[in-house]
DNA sequence: CTCGTGACTCCCG
DNA sequence: TCGGGAGCCACGA
């Protein structure tokens, strides 16, 4: 597949388990460029409109939800609440325990 | 087909 | 310690 950025990283998004989190950064890493961050968000962002992609379980490297719109971060932190993460008073998730790596599933090559 | 944009991150001053 | 700039590339219009 030529496109292998696009389809690893909504791979690696579709794989993250309920009640944990990633970054953008990983998995852009884990997709093949490290500095390809905005593309995943901006993946992210187109595809989970139209593939359904837990969008929600992605956040900045600081562990705190990216506000894109004025009530989105407030959506999502709901949605991941509701899965079991807690977040601390600042909103911010902590990721020591949070954290889902994408190397923690088989990422033969895909 | 071309252009603009961005839900990030890292490095340097 | 803190702030600003550059790099990267897919998606939508």
């Amino acid at each position: 597949m030529a496109d292998i950025f696009s389809t690893r990283a909504k791979a690696i998004i579709c794989r993250i388990p309920a009640g944990m989190v990633t970054t953008y950064g990983l998995v852009a890493s884990y997709s093949g460029n490290r500095s390809g961050a905005r593309q995943v968000a901006r993946i992210l962002y187109a595809s989970s409109d139209k593939y359904a992609l837990p969008w929600h379980r992605v956040v900045n490297r600081t562990g705190l939800i990216s506000p894109r719109a004025s009530m989105g971060h407030i959506f999502q932190k709901q949605l991941l609440e509701e899965e079991g993460v807690v977040f601390d008073e600042n909103g911010r998730i902590d990721l020591a325990i949070y954290l889902w790596r994408p190397e923690s599933f088989d990422q033969d090559k895909y």
